[in-house]
DNA sequence: TTTTACTCTATGTCTAAACTTATTTTGGCA
DNA sequence: TGCCAAAATAAGTTTAGACATAGAGTAAAA
């Protein structure tokens, strides 16, 4: 078996990938049920178990009670990404960070925001606008809404002196997120926050957290020209 | 506690869940120790390791042998990206598959190319590019290199007549992939398949897959003006 | 033939107990 | 005081066994 790991699960989640990528079980094939593989393996069932539901959520397996173990004829490629806090990239980078805030006052959410944020129209936020540097080169472009009502002691906050994005990660730990990656021409604002001409693309990653109370915050990121979000798997 | 699903560990991560965001335990906390939370919640210790394992894994605990499981002070948001089949997500849509293949011939790939694929460059390799339609509006443009050594079998199909994204997830399954998304504006070529103006911006996948051979395939996606990729988590 | 009821099976989940291992704490020694 | 070895601790992993449950297969009834 190839011992890739020094956890028995590892090593037959190893030995199960390597039999897939090799094609002794192909696309579609029903592979030896769990009691069989713990005799093949010499571990207890429990243990093949853990390995198998490790495959299965990375959508190499599909398991049904029953019906079995099969490979994945379709397998949708899966990618996890990870987000960090600005600052935290900025600073791994080797570069120092810094930022401005442009706007901080309350205002009436427009219908875009408000469906995004289950809320009705209308509804007096807390309205950001932030530019994050490295270096002093503009990094990203925050355009945030922030729901007093789901971020309780938020409204007496002056975000000039915190971080909004910190602030919130410390004060408002949230249930649910949804977030969706999209691309945008520089408007008039953005490219001049961006410090890059009108009309090139930027990547806008649009992100909202809710908790028990509701939506926390809505923001939309732009990055600069170039930026890439990279993920493995 | 919170039953918000049949299994106990479910149980477990719904109620610690509910602690974090409801600040009985905040960022930083020290929480009890599993010994402990198996008493309170009246189950086996190896339920509430199971429990707090997926919660770490999400990024809301930090765990270390000895010091114990603390609630992590700055969670990187992580999202799981699920990059479906073109053909499947447009006929999900309700809507007519169809792809047409602009080019498909061998050449010897170029610096970017090759470092993408870890290969060395000028090597010869499988060059396609694609476009995907729905209901007769392009969807995506795909520029893909695909590396016969790593994909046994490739060399002798037909890509105009077989879909190579769907030969290639049967045929070659991978072990390790690369992805990136950026913004690029659309360059004159790009205009043209995706039928838009030049210079719009465009949301640009780019993956590459390897197994043990090495790089399989890497591609180039770049989505039709407006497309957003959505994540929940 | 079709429907229904039952049986059987492979996965899902949990438990108690043991052992392993990383890491912190402590206490002895120089 | 500072350093090092030993002890303690909390998570990590595995095991054997048990029971739960979805759902495929089968046999009986309509």
């Amino acid at each position: 078996m190839t011992e890739r790991s020094s956890s028995k699960a590892q090593a037959i989640t190893s030995e199960v990938r390597r039999r897939i990528v090799d094609r002794e079980w192909r696309q579609g094939d029903r592979i030896p049920d769990e009691a069989e593989l713990a005799v093949e393996f010499g571990v207890a069932r429990a243990t093949v178990n853990k390995a198998l539901q490790m495959l299965a959520e990375e959508g190499l397996l599909d398991r049904k009670r029953r019906a079995g173990t099969h490979v994945t004829v379709n397998p949708a490629r899966k990618a996890t990404l990870t987000i960090p806090i600005v600052r935290e990239q900025i600073e791994q980078a080797g570069m120092e960070y810094s930022h401005r805030v442009i706007a901080q006052k309350e205002s009436p959410i427009p219908a875009e925001i408000a469906r995004r944020m289950e809320l009705p129209e209308g509804r007096l936020l807390i309205h950001l606008r932030t530019v994050h540097y490295g270096d002093g080169k503009p990094f990203q472009v925050e355009d945030r809404w922030i729901n007093p009502g789901a971020a309780p002691g938020v409204a007496g906050i002056d975000f000039h002196r915190v971080n909004a994005n910190e602030w919130l990660v410390r004060n408002a730990p949230w249930l649910r997120a949804d977030m969706a990656f999209s691309a945008e021409n520089a408007n008039a604002r953005d490219a001049r926050l961006l410090e890059t001409r009108q009309g090139s693309a930027l990547l806008i990653l649009q992100r909202t957290t809710f908790n028990d109370l509701g939506a926390i915050t809505t923001v939309r990121v732009a990055f600069h020209p170039g930026y890439a979000m990279i993920a493995t798997h």
